[in-house]
Order: structure tokens, then sequence, then C-alpha cells
DNA sequence: CCAATAGTGTCTATCAGACATTATCTA
DNA sequence: TAGATAATGTCTGATAGACACTATTGG
């Protein structure tokens, strides 16, 4: 038999296959802490219950996984992520109530404001701080993938400035540096930490300034390349 | 309706779904050289090419995608990789003649010897050269993962010991250096590379020696958690 | 002895940590 | 002016790169 015969006969119908879903942890940073997006599921299995934004990959409309994610993230904020990395999948026979299952699991970065207007003409997403979210009981395995997404951030932000996708457009290097210290989960010099992204001209100084109540801070933008920059030496875990 | 009804009458059949496969990419280090295994297609699609080991999730015997993985490696080789990482998943419509399809690719490593014996009892597996494989027509988007697992590899060996596990148990210092230059692309200064990993203290001298020609080689092996450690600080670039 | 390979001594350069100091805003 | 926040100066310590040197084997 060859090939295009195989083809034309075969029937994926004929044999068993996981569930497979997407699913994305989406944070941002806002009023000082890390936010994750969650969703209130309005079906079975789990439902009543907060998870993540996400769902079944769409034969039809999705050609890739990252599709589906964009797709599921623009459903519930309105805009696509400035950032969106593969994080990890999970698979196993427990994990869903119908069955074997397969979630490819995604982390994104947001500014806060750009789906704000967004979020608040809906009931069924919301922004919760990350120490709410860890006491909550959440659908199926979401409680261990955020933790898994959040471990990765924390990685990230020694060796990166990845964690900048989640503020706004312009930022300041302070307000960069505390969500920095958020995500590692101790406090910086604040002299290195300014060191490091000057040297590696990671960021484009917009000429602007934003008061706090002290000297004004400069406003910041990322270079294009930025996000996929890595120090050669990390900061101190 | 509640949840145990909805999951006693859910007919996942009804659903359009994806394939879900599994691939692994094991290297090994030999004769100098990093070598992958590869399995030559008896079946349609891409039958007669070469390609990843792999294959589908069989609902009853896997409970998870691990257990898949495993499965599939211990037929080819015979046992079981003392290193196993999932990679990355990639999923799109194009990349199986089949259809939709899914795969959650895994890095491997182990040491030649370790599956020698059980490698020449087959046919249809064998070690080949990175740099004789990246010339070949193979199967899927075999070539691709093959791709990004040597980039997943190569950074490891910037920051971490993790090569070592494509060496026998035990293995000397510069067996271990010319690998990770091997993966890096460029050579090493013999002292930065032995420091660090004194200083970190990730091997235990056994005792013996090995003697290549001049004079004889310590042989070290990994201690139990040195598969984890990262360095602070990478090797350059 | 020489050739070959393994392993060390030691200097320099880089860069993160620490922390004091200066700058620029508002009330 | 004081208080707050932003930004800089400067010293120290850790560690990778460079490279010369010594050590241990087999002919």
């Amino acid at each position: 038999m060859d090939e295009k015969q195989f083809l034309a006969e075969y029937d994926k119908r004929q044999y068993d296959s996981p569930l497979v879903t997407v699913d994305a942890v989406m944070f941002t940073y806002h009023e000082e802490c890390l936010k994750v997006l969650l969703v209130g599921r309005s079906n079975h299995p789990d439902q009543g219950k907060w998870g993540l934004p996400g769902g079944f990959v769409d034969l039809e409309r999705d050609s890739t996984l990252e599709d589906t994610v964009r797709r599921k993230l623009k459903e519930k904020t309105g805009i696509e992520p400035p950032y969106l990395e593969q994080l990890q999948s999970i698979g196993n026979a427990k994990r869903d109530k119908r069955g074997w299952s397969v979630t490819i699991a995604y982390t994104a970065l947001m500014a806060y404001q750009s789906c704000e207007a967004h979020i608040a003409t809906v009931t069924d997403a919301q922004w919760l701080a990350l120490d709410v979210v860890s006491q909550m009981d959440l659908a199926f395995d979401h409680q261990a993938i955020i933790g898994l997404a959040r471990e990765r951030m924390r990685q990230k932000a020694l060796y990166s400035i990845v964690p900048a996708y989640a503020l706004p457009e312009a930022f300041t290097l302070p307000e960069l540096q505390h969500l920095h210290e958020v995500l590692i989960g101790k406090s910086l010099q604040k002299k290195s930490f300014r060191r490091r992204i000057e040297q590696a001209e990671l960021l484009i100084d917009t000429g602007e300034k934003r008061s706090e109540g002290g000297r004004p801070a400069a406003l910041y933008r990322m270079k294009q390349a930025s996000g996929a920059y890595t120090f050669v030496r990390n900061l101190e875990d």
C-alpha cells in the first residue's frame, strides 16, 4: 500500500486519543502586586470554579497551538498579549474528569491598562492577586500550572527583563525593579539593577518623567529585541 | 444538569481533536561527537524515512506523558534514560499528513555504552552523528525538533553540567569539557571549567584514573543533585 | 630524554552587592 | 525648609578568561 492510499483510508476516530486543550497563565503587575487572569467556568466539569483561560483546539479555525491560545486570550481580554511563551505540557489520565487529557500551558504577560476597559464589561473574567489565588480552589490542576508559570517568571527575572512586558509600554526603572523584587521574593540593589540594564542598552529613555511624590523618575520603553536578551550573570537568588 | 450526569453522558468522540504523539531527542556522546538516536519508520506516513523515537499515547498503559516517552525509549534502547526532560510541544495542522497533530517533544541523554548491546540487536534504531543527521531528510518536522533540542542543550552546557548524563557513570573532566565544547561550539578554558565544577562540589572523585596516552585523568561521577544545579554566572557564548 | 595529556598558579577584567551620597520633586 | 523618591559614586568580593607553569604517564 502506498502512502496516498494509506492516507485516504486513515481514520483517526478509530484510535483513542487524549483530550487536547491549551491554557494560559496571564500575568500582569498592578497596584504593586502580581495578578493573574482567571475565568469563571460556566460549563462542566468544575462548573462554578475559577480557572485559567483556555480551551479546546479548533481544528478548523486554528492552524497552530499558538493560534488557539491567542484566540482564547483575545476572547477574554480583547487583545493579544505582547508576550506569549510556551510553558509546559501536562498530560495524564487524572487531571480531567472527562478522561486522559493533555494541556499545553503558556505564560503570557500584558499591561493591566491595556485590557482594563474590556475586562470591566464582562463578569466571567478578572484579575486576581497571586497570593489570593494561591488560597483558592481552582479548576483542574490550574493551581499547579500557575505555580509552574510563577517559578518560570521568577527565573526570568534573574537573568532577563522579560517581566517588563507585564508593564505599560512606558515605565520607570523603580517600577520595573519592584516587579522583579516581587517575582524574586527579595529586594534588590537599585544600583546593580540599573547598571546591568544600562550597560546592555535594553531600554530607551522616552525623555518624559513621572512623579510619585519625590524626584520624578525617567520613563523608558523596551527596545525591540530586549525580551530575548539574557545577562551572562544572574542576580543572586 | 449536575456534573455526574454530565460526565456520564460525555462522549469525547463527538469532538474533533488533534492526533497526540510524543517524540524524544535522545543524545549521547561517543567518539568525540554528539549522536542522536534515530528510528527507521516501518509505517506510513513517511515510511522508510528516519525519525525520532516516539509514538502515540496509549490511554490504557500510560498514565502520564512521561510514561509514554519512557515506554517508547525502552522499546528502542532497552533501558530508561538517566536524563529526560520535556522540551517543547509542537502542534499545527500541517506537520503530519494525517491531519492536525500535536507532539510533546522530550530531550533525553544517556551513555552510549548503556544501550550499545541492545541497539546492535535491532536494525531499525541507530545512533547517528549530529552533523550527518542535519543533512538527512527526516520524517515530519523531526529535523526542526532536533534543532530545538540541540539549542537547549547548548544553553544548558553554559550554565549546568547536565550534559554529563550523556557520558558513562564514571567520566573524566577533559571528557566532560570536550562534550561541552562540542555543544557550545567553541573551546573552553580548562581552568575555568574545572574551577567552577570543583567549587560547586558537583562531582565525586572515584579515586580511579584513566590513561589516554599522557598523564592519567581522574575519573569522577555526578552527585545526585548535580543535574539540577545551575551556576549563577554562565560561560561566555 | 621527548611527546602527550592532566592539572595548577596567578593575574586581569567584569560585574553584582553594599551602602553612602547627591539630585529633584512636592508640601 | 523637610520629606520623599530617583539617581549616582565608589569600594569590595566573586568568578570567568588567559596563559604560563608543573605533574604524570608511555615510549
